[in-house]
DNA sequence: GTCTATATGTTGATAGAC
DNA sequence: GTCTATCAACATATAGAC
């Protein structure tokens, strides 16, 4: 935190998805560390930041966790199982059609990285700064996230209902599009949450070439 | 540099888009901070660890760079100048047809992220970290390159051959999947550069729905 | 579980010789 | 334009009292 306000992501209150994150100090020490490593990134954020956003001594910090990168380890993996959940439960409430299982996982996943963009920031540029030990756990996550929307996408393609051009590069293109919501979207009339996952459904099945109503 | 080597992007020689950077240690001490900005971030790279890869003592690099913010923000500049110049180029040499210049668009962008990876994480990533003052000159072509891709589709919505769901929306996910190409893409005989440009160009009119032909 | 105080290393940057 | 030497500030983390 040397140079200047310019920040990633606007700075205000961060929420978690609701997982089971107990109430009390150490849920406050995430909601910060949330709110900080999301608008000037965690290398940029010391340990007397977050403790003096939390009104406490850096010190009392540890009581809670064992050192900062294990604050920003339990936020990238309530992050990635909050994600990894919200799609298999999409997928589970979806009809058989292909095209209804796009329709599902792209909701859910735009929906998600509308209503909780820092945890999206977070998880997504943050990661790295991770040694390899504490960061598997929300990679091998990632992966089976991933296998949801190919396994659909193979599907589709096998009954003739999708024709991609290359189902792999379309599939990224997909998730793509809500990987960049924090960065552009801010909910308004015009165009709230609900609407952006409409449209980012109808864009992923224009890629697919999946027009098909059940 | 404390935590293990996970990195962002594999550790490999960093190249420049052809811009007039001038040859010498300023040269080499921008594409050493290219690789390793976009390996481990701005904010884990010291100065000591340029100095390090590049044979120098870190008191040397201040008869090149003022601080090691300055060395960022020319990539920076270096990067966006690049990418506004490859996007007016291809306008350019496109005919008058909005799909082609769509194509034109989205290949050329394509094209910059998928051969400098490294230039395209550390513009994206790393543009938060500099003041202000420093990140204003590529704010600006940022703006402009993405005014591009807007007036294209609006002139292609006029003349009846677009009909996405949503300009805006529809353009930042054009511009989405290029954003996401260092983070996976990797050349192969399978898939190399040309073909991806050829896919993405294909998926950008499919969402756009335009699909004629010159 | 929070505090005060501090250990120990690293940071960006400068002074001044050659 | 590179070096050696160094500064002041900051980093993460710990010790021990309450």
């Amino acid at each position: 935190m040397k140079t200047p306000p310019r920040l990633r992501l606007r700075l205000q209150k961060a929420t978690f998805p609701h997982t089971t994150v107990p109430e009390g100090t150490r849920r406050r020490i995430l909601e910060v560390g949330l709110q900080l490593f999301a608008s000037r990134g965690f290398h940029d954020t010391s340990v007397r930041d977050l403790a003096k956003e939390l009104e406490l001594q850096p010190s009392a910090l540890y009581a809670h966790f064992p050192s900062k990168d294990h604050v920003l380890a339990e936020l990238v993996r309530i992050g990635h199982e909050a994600l990894h959940a919200a799609l298999r439960t999409a997928l589970l409430s979806a009809g058989s059609h292909p095209a209804d299982q796009v329709r599902a996982l792209v909701r859910a996943h735009t929906h998600l990285h509308a209503t909780y963009p820092q945890m999206a920031v977070v998880v997504n540029e943050e990661l790295y700064a991770l040694a390899p030990e504490l960061a598997a756990p929300a990679l091998a996550l990632r992966d089976q996230s991933s296998a949801l929307l190919l396994e659909v996408i193979a599907r589709g393609e096998e009954q003739g209902v999708f024709a991609p051009p290359h189902s792999v590069v379309t599939a990224v293109a997909i998730a793509a599009m809500g990987l960049r919501i924090p960065y552009w979207f801010e909910p308004s009339d015009a165009l709230d949450i609900n609407a952006l996952a409409d449209l980012h459904a109808e864009l992923a099945l224009r890629m697919l070439g999946g027009r098909t109503t059940t």
